[in-house]
DNA sequence: GTCTCTGCTTGCGGATTTCGCAGGAGTGGG
DNA sequence: CCCACTCCTGCGAAATCCGCAAGCAGAGAC
């Protein structure tokens, strides 16, 4: 229902060069405070956050939930995989020959892969691959990503111990 | 008050060998189904995931509360930075000479390093770097990192386009 | 000017959720 | 056996969520 109103939105041929990042005004000063309470907290209290923010209740539930329908943030539990029962992880830098989104759609498509960043510098691709084992994450680097057309060469980086994990920009 | 619960049990002989980690027990079943479905909605409501995985609804609270108090798990938003304002971001290899460790703990010290890990392979380190713009990428990376003892050099991955990202692991 | 659209506010009530606390069951130590 | 500890359940009270309605203000379009 409420996704009918970024779908007229869509219809505004002002819009139109509305691309896959979100052709939308980079963002609201309120929703970035919205966002960064969230950071703080995610389930924190819409009335607290109301406050904090110089909003209504209701208004930071709509802008809230406005927010996850347009896939601009997205409220979830994070955890340290090794201590989940993940004991491989890796981050491999990949050298493209051909179409490097291609590439990068195939890897995405893979469960294993969480994270896919298109990168300048001696890699065009990173990604970040979770195993649960040795076996698994040789099957996933060696025999999956290796075999996707267009990957020359593959580069991994073993996950020896996680320092820092945060998800707090605008807190600064 | 549950932190209490934490350190008793660091007392006992048994768990000398825990680490930074945390030297549990690699974590319950039922503690892991409940961290799926706070990764798929991290408001999903306690009843609900009780529901989902066997519990009362106060069980689930006291079984989140201690997963967050413990640091095993956070339940915060998240965004892709370009959207939230963010139009730098890189990823940085270095190579270390000396106390990887220390180096490691600098860095994490930094606000614009969000994420750290050491790695075996041709780099010791990794870390993601999230800045406004080139000047400040710039000025973090040649004028802040560089000049952190013990490092001795970085390679930069600047960010092109990030594809995909997500936090699902165990969801399989 | 008027009309319309969008977004915020206020207020409301009911359903839902959160939260604290009082037990009960199971385990291991002395 | 008893104690200490952990983990669970059940149950009210308080807080929160959620939908809805009416009103208002600003921005454009015409």
């Amino acid at each position: 229902m409420h996704s009918g109103t970024v779908a007229s939105r869509s219809a505004d041929p002002k819009d139109s060069r509305e691309s896959k990042n979100g052709g939308r005004p980079p963002l609201d000063a309120v929703s970035l405070a919205i966002i960064e309470q969230l950071q703080e907290d995610g389930r924190r209290p819409y009335a607290a956050i109301g406050k904090a923010v110089g909003l209504s209740e209701a208004a930071v539930r709509q802008r809230v939930q406005k927010l996850l329908d347009q896939g601009v943030m997205q409220i979830v539990a994070v955890t340290d995989p090794l201590t989940v029962g993940f004991r491989r992880q890796a981050m491999v830098g990949i050298h493209v020959e051909g179409d490097v989104e291609a590439v990068a759609d195939a890897l995405t498509a893979m469960d294993e892969c969480e994270y896919v960043v298109m990168t300048a510098g001696s890699f065009d691709l990173m990604v970040e691959i979770v195993c649960e084992d040795d076996d698994h994450l040789l099957e996933v680097i060696n025999g999956r990503i290796r075999a996707v057309p267009g990957v020359r060469s593959t580069e991994s980086f073993v996950y020896l111990k996680l320092k820092k994990q945060t998800y707090m920009w605008g807190t600064r």
